[in-house]
DNA sequence: CTGAAAGCGCTTACAG
DNA sequence: CTGAAAGCGCTTACAG
């Protein structure tokens, strides 16, 4: 490797200590205006770029945010650790990127990796599985800031950024009433996880509020994937009624469901209508009565690395915070391509 | 933040020194197996986690490897990050992810930025817009080892991983024709852009091997998202002849395909073949008649990993490497939900 | 097998 | 406004 420039090559050829120098180029006021413009001048020519892990040693700082998330190639992550890299970047901090895999051993492992290499803070998304409490006691104890977000550990004492996934669930569905749909089937989660919980809660308490009776043979928990969805709407093809809607506690849920129909009983498929929590990439262009509730993925990102910065900076006001974005409710009518003004500001930023 | 134990003190606990402590927690053979076992028992017992920060500093080796990409949420994209960041935990290092949002200034900042946190190497996937040549001559100045993936620049010296663009177009189009397909069109992206050129002289090539024109109101460059897929469908629309097939530079592209047909000629939906370059999440599920050229994404990750691991371990052979990887067509018959192998393997990874 | 010395490239806190 | 000293927490290379 080329021979880097450090600090105390450009004080050498400036006659002056590398304390100067290093003072002026972070601007410090105690320097002169022309001196620190001639170290800065100097450090350009001579191509110095600062050394940021000597940097973070000795100032104990590191300006890196440490993200693990349950996976990535999953629309609603991929989007979240965009904005968070958006924002991140925006603020003068990187972000070291770890995937759990929905396993909490490796989780834990990626967290005890992230203190070692002394992140500032830290960005979390628990996996499914049941987590192990004594990493996130040891975050505490060594007062390292640390926000959840989309799904956390309750009652952990660290700040947490989640959706609201009951009202969403409950509005969503007390949309599908009021547009006439009486015979709401619900292929949900499993209890053990929030997400699962609370927007079965949301679906039973739309139904409540409009005297429906619950149905329990519509009502099939089990999983958050394609094959859960699959699966279930088997089991209800084989019940003697059939709804007129399906409420899919995913996106990949409400996939396999299309695909079961498609493979046993494709008459259904223009006339019942499919709602999922969460969209995919390609809503837009569904051709089968589809509606979703839309998770605020961008605001989520950009608040988690704010609330995470306070907390690093110390200008947080209070404890831990616990901020739940809402969901809005994407119908047909609004199903729509980016807009061309998007369109056209995306290239105007890349051009 | 709580008093963090060092070495140090460590060795003061057993009255050894520090150096001891540092070889004994490494393995080091030259220290005995009975002290190596007392001081890692200790550190266990004081909470020790090494400080990777300093030891990037003495060592002058980080184990993180930088990653820039052109976007984040974007299933190719996704799917390569993830595979990357797997590889590299499983070898010890971890990803400093930047996203460059297509733009090459950003590209440039966040390349700088990485090689002033000392990452060890490089992997990236450049923006569309013309890069700025001077960040990478730099690179090569200092001999940081960079793999670029996808998306390269030639001729830099850097070794590269890439997919066939041309061949996998070729082999889709040629498949199409001997399934009968006689006019196909061809939503093309833009000649600046290594891909746009080189699926489109695939598309071409396989044309003439059957001796069929390319019709050049069919052949319609111009991007690589919706709008474009849609504007130029609408186009394809108004020529007096209509295509069986259509061959889409990219999945949004064939996405803005559709939109336009169920938009002005829904009729045409279950008649016109579309095949994209590129999947979605939904293959398994799209209704219409629909082809692809599927990208080996995970492959990719691994390999770019490994590439720069042994260039960076020095263990590679000779200079820059490019590596071309083939696509595989998916056709309806392949489409599949994850198989239930699949599924309850993951499910035992998780479990 | 164990240790003393030097150093990685910075910043902090304190003098002057 | 500039500098001398100490230190961040490790590892490397060399003695013994």
């Amino acid at each position: 490797m080329a021979k880097r420039v450090r600090l105390i090559d450009i004080a050498e050829r400036l006659n002056i200590t590398k304390v100067t120098v290093s003072k002026a180029l972070r601007d410090q006021p105690d320097i002169s205006k022309d001196m620190r413009a001639l170290v800065k001048k100097t450090a350009a020519e001579m191509g110095y770029t600062p050394n940021l892990v000597a940097r973070s040693l000795s100032s104990q700082r590191s300006h890196i945010l440490g993200v693990v998330v349950p996976k990535i190639a999953h629309p609603f992550f991929a989007a979240v650790i965009d904005a968070i890299q958006e924002e991140a970047t925006k603020k003068g901090y990187g972000i070291l990127l770890a995937v759990s895999n929905e396993n909490a051993a490796l989780e834990r492992q990626h967290i005890e990796r992230l203190l070692a290499m002394r992140v500032d803070g830290l960005l979390v998304s628990v996996s499914k599985q049941q987590p192990d409490l004594s990493v996130y006691q040891q975050v505490r104890d060594m007062h390292m800031p640390l926000v959840f977000f989309d799904r956390q550990i309750e009652d952990a004492g660290f700040s947490s950024i989640t959706i609201d996934d009951r009202l969403g669930a409950f509005h969503a569905v007390d949309h599908l009433i009021q547009q006439g749909y009486r015979k709401i089937a619900h292929i949900a989660g499993t209890h053990d996880v929030a997400i699962g919980r609370e927007r079965r809660a949301g679906y039973e308490e739309a139904l409540r509020k409009h005297d429906l009776p619950v149905f329990e043979p519509w009502v099939i928990a089990g999983g958050f994937d394609e094959w859960h969805g699959y699966d279930a709407f088997v089991q209800i093809l084989h019940t003697d009624a059939l709804p007129d809607a399906v409420f899919a506690v995913t996106f990949p849920v409400g996939l396999g469901v299309y695909g079961a129909m498609r493979e046993h009983a494709p008459d259904l498929l223009d006339t019942v209508q499919i709602l999922t929590f969460g969209d995919g990439e390609v809503n837009a262009f569904y051709p089968y009565p589809h509606l979703c509730v839309r998770q605020p993925t961008q605001e989520m990102g950009h608040r988690a690395v704010e609330i995470l910065l306070a907390e690093i900076e110390g200008t947080a006001d209070g404890p831990a915070q616990r901020v739940v974005l809402q969901t809005s409710l994407v119908t047909a009518q609004n199903y729509r391509l980016p807009s061309r003004d998007e369109a056209a500001e995306s290239l105007r930023l890349a051009g």
